[in-house]
RNA sequence: CGGGAUGUAGCGCAGCUUGGUAGCGCACUUCGUUCGGGACGAAGGGGCCGCAGGUUCGAAUCCUGUCAUCCCGACCA
């Protein structure tokens, strides 16, 4: 390809609208350009790297037996909900992109394929003879985020592999779990990517067992933690370690248990009672009031109790909200803080609403009585200027589910919380807190759940001499061990060996294809541009005419370029007539790994051969030039190469 | 959705406080001189100042509304 007719447009500023380093490249070289919030126009240059990222996907998927196939991205509503999943998926602040065609037929646009694929297995595989069976699809995926941001990072719609696997017993799953994570490893590397795979919490997918692949960045969206010895990588989401151990109550028990009431007038917070008393963070239970919303309308206040060094994880959370009331009350929509401008919403809407004044916040208990939940006042509902669907013009729109309070708080109990033998905890009454107080004096049997995140500098699990340390991370692929979930749903059975009709094991495994172009770029790059591994980089090698005038290096340049070309390199040739320097600054940022410059040595037959990555340069006779451009080439393309070793 | 910011030429910005009909750099076109790290000179083209109302003799500038984009939190490949 020549560069005069390659359409390259780069930038000399940094784009106002882009914030980390692979965005403002990706845009100044002309590989992306942004159509709509969350949606990019992948430029010539770009889709030459997303084909390449896909070509070794699918080498790595296809040496596992894997199976191609190509799904529809638009999608039936029946399926979702058959699965479950089209309320939570499109109610509200739904992720996925839904509408009515011209029959009313609801459809939605694929976010992911579990159901289209799980239906198709259904229909398709009925023997344990035909188990077990990998497909996957390389594809446009498309989910109405949040907050799209960083360009291809977290986009709205963005390109995805995602494979699923059936199988007649859970071994199998394992089997091809433990394949993929291989591939998935030799995908990573093969794309000069330094990736870690790290415990992850499977989230909205469901499922068992699940690993994230995190390539690791300053501009990661998800905090890792890891052991130095290798052992132990986690998302923090999921992390666990070791908490340090507490510092003991001076005086232990007081009054059997029950604790010995203490005044402490304003001292609503950990620090305050800290500083007022000589309390050591540890020594105390702090307790958390939070409401969990559900589908169904069903509210559950939550009454959460952790030490008071330690912090909450929403994720394992919500988990363990959802794992006790999911099954009665749908999709668990959200966890919030139980505050006065919650109560505030929730009055306005229909039901009982809780009188939030009648809390001693600040000097809650563990015990609190739930008593407070019943004895709140009917909600004043819809008084004053509040409108009502069926009242006014909107007659047709859908009622929100009638919401319903629970008498009763959810009370769960961090273990640092539960294993304290003496604590100080609030009174649940104002300006009183109780010191010396135990789990059995106040009568309480607590619900034990981990719900405490775990920090850098925590002791492992598996190893109490390693701590953990913090890293970013960008996820650029994750595989999950999803079970029967979906199939049961589905109603995919298959007849196993003994006649018996049964529910197909499954997994799943995505790559986010065009996030890890750009997590390539965000860890290969320097103050001048791009430095693409060559396994994925448009193009291998670029010759760089510094006199375009020159006939002579015109022609020298010429007779390299059908030589790359003969030898099947992916080269390009800046036959612009711009000054040399321009050319340079151009394939510096566009990130060419190899640049050939025929300049003032072509009279005597001598180029000069830079190494885009390393800087690394040497003046070339016309023939050595040429063997060592095609031997690097040849020997980065398998992505397995150390930078430096081919130029020097 | 909550909190913060910004919308002026393809890109980056100034002008707005104190209204008088739009400017700079880059990019683009033509000519000349340059020619190994984003050259110089000359001439030129390109703007419903996000959109809609309002105030005013007059609005990029003041007021109201609205839309969009970006950043911080909840979502995820």
């Amino acid at each position: 390809m020549r560069v005069s007719r390659l359409m390259l447009v780069t930038l000399r500023d940094d784009p106002a609208q882009a914030e980390i380093p692979s965005h403002k490249l990706l845009l100044r070289a002309g590989y992306i350009r942004r159509v709509a919030s969350g949606i990019y126009a992948y430029l010539p240059l770009l889709w030459r790297v997303l084909q390449k990222v896909s070509a070794i996907v699918r080498e790595e998927m296809d040496a596992t037996g894997a199976l191609e196939t190509l799904l529809p991205q638009l999608q039936p509503a029946d399926l979702w909900q058959r699965s479950g999943r089209w309320a939570g998926y499109t109610a509200g602040e739904g992720i996925m992109f839904h509408l009515k065609d011209r029959q009313g037929h609801e459809l939605g646009l694929g976010p992911t394929h579990e159901e289209v694929i799980t239906d198709l297995a259904a229909d398709l595989l009925r023997s344990y003879r035909q188990l077990p069976v990998n497909l996957y699809q390389i594809q446009t995926k498309f989910r109405d985020e949040i907050r799209p941001r960083f360009g291809l990072m977290r986009g709205r719609e963005f390109i995805m592999k995602d494979a699923y696997s059936f199988h007649s017993d859970e071994a199998s799953l394992r089997d091809t779990y433990a394949a993929m994570d291989g591939a998935y490893r030799r995908i990573f590397r093969r794309c000069g990517l330094r990736a870690v795979a790290v415990e992850a919490d499977s989230g909205a997918i469901g499922g068992s067992a699940s690993q994230e692949f995190m390539v690791t960045a300053d501009a990661g969206e998800d905090l890792i933690l890891t052991s130095a010895d290798g052992c132990y990588a986690a998302n923090q989401e999921r992390a666990v370690s070791l908490p340090t151990p507490p510092v003991e109550l001076p005086g232990g028990l007081r009054t059997g248990g029950a604790g010995e009431l203490l005044a402490t007038p304003g001292q609503t917070s950990i620090e305050q009672l800290v500083g007022a008393h000589g309390f050591e963070a540890s020594q105390l239970v702090k307790v958390l009031l939070l409401l969990a919303r559900f589908q169904d309308g069903y509210l559950q206040p939550l009454l959460i109790s952790l030490r008071g060094d330690q912090q909450l994880n929403g994720v394992k959370l919500a988990n363990a909200v959802s794992a006790r009331l999911a099954g009665d009350h749908g999709v668990l929509l959200g966890i919030d803080p139980l505050s006065f401008e919650l109560v505030a919403a929730l009055n306005r809407s229909e039901g009982r609403s809780i009188d939030l004044s009648a809390f001693p916040l600040g000097y809650l208990g563990p015990d609190l009585d739930d008593g407070l939940l019943s004895g709140s006042r009917p909600s004043l509902g819809v008084e004053g200027r509040e409108v009502r669907a069926g009242s006014s013009g909107v007659a047709a729109l859908p009622q929100p589910p009638r919401q319903q309070l629970s008498a009763k708080f959810l009370r769960l109990t961090d273990p640092t919380a539960a294993q304290l033998p003496a604590f100080v905890c609030g009174a649940n009454q104002i300006d009183r807190h109780r010191v010396g107080a135990s789990w059995q004096g106040l009568q309480l049997e607590p619900e034990v759940v981990d719900l405490r995140a775990a920090q850098p500098g925590d002791r492992c699990l598996h190893d109490s001499a390693q701590t953990l340390t913090a890293a970013r991370g960008i996820e650029v692929g994750h595989i999950f061990q999803l079970g029967k979930k979906y199939s049961e749903a589905l109603g995919a059975r298959f007849t196993n060996e003994s006649g018996e009709e049964e529910a197909l094991w499954m997994g799943c495994y995505g790559i986010g294809v065009s996030r890890l172009a750009q997590a390539a770029v965000e860890q290969n790059h320097d103050g001048d541009g791009i430095c693409w591994p060559v396994a994925i980089a448009p193009f291998e090698v670029i010759i760089v005419v510094a006199s375009s005038q020159d006939p002579l290096q015109s022609e020298l340049a010429e007779r390299l370029y059908g030589h790359f070309q003969a030898e099947g390199l992916d080269v390009l040739l800046d036959d612009r007539p711009d000054r040399a320097g321009v050319k340079f600054k151009d394939a510096d940022l566009i990130g060419i790994p190899y640049r050939l410059v025929v300049g003032r040595g072509a009279a005597s037959g001598v180029v000069e051969l830079v190494e885009r990555a390393t800087r690394q340069s040497q003046e070339l006779t016309v023939d050595a030039a040429l063997e060592a451009v095609v031997a690097a080439v040849r020997s980065g393309r398998s992505g397995l190469q150390v930078p430096g070793a081919a130029a020097g």
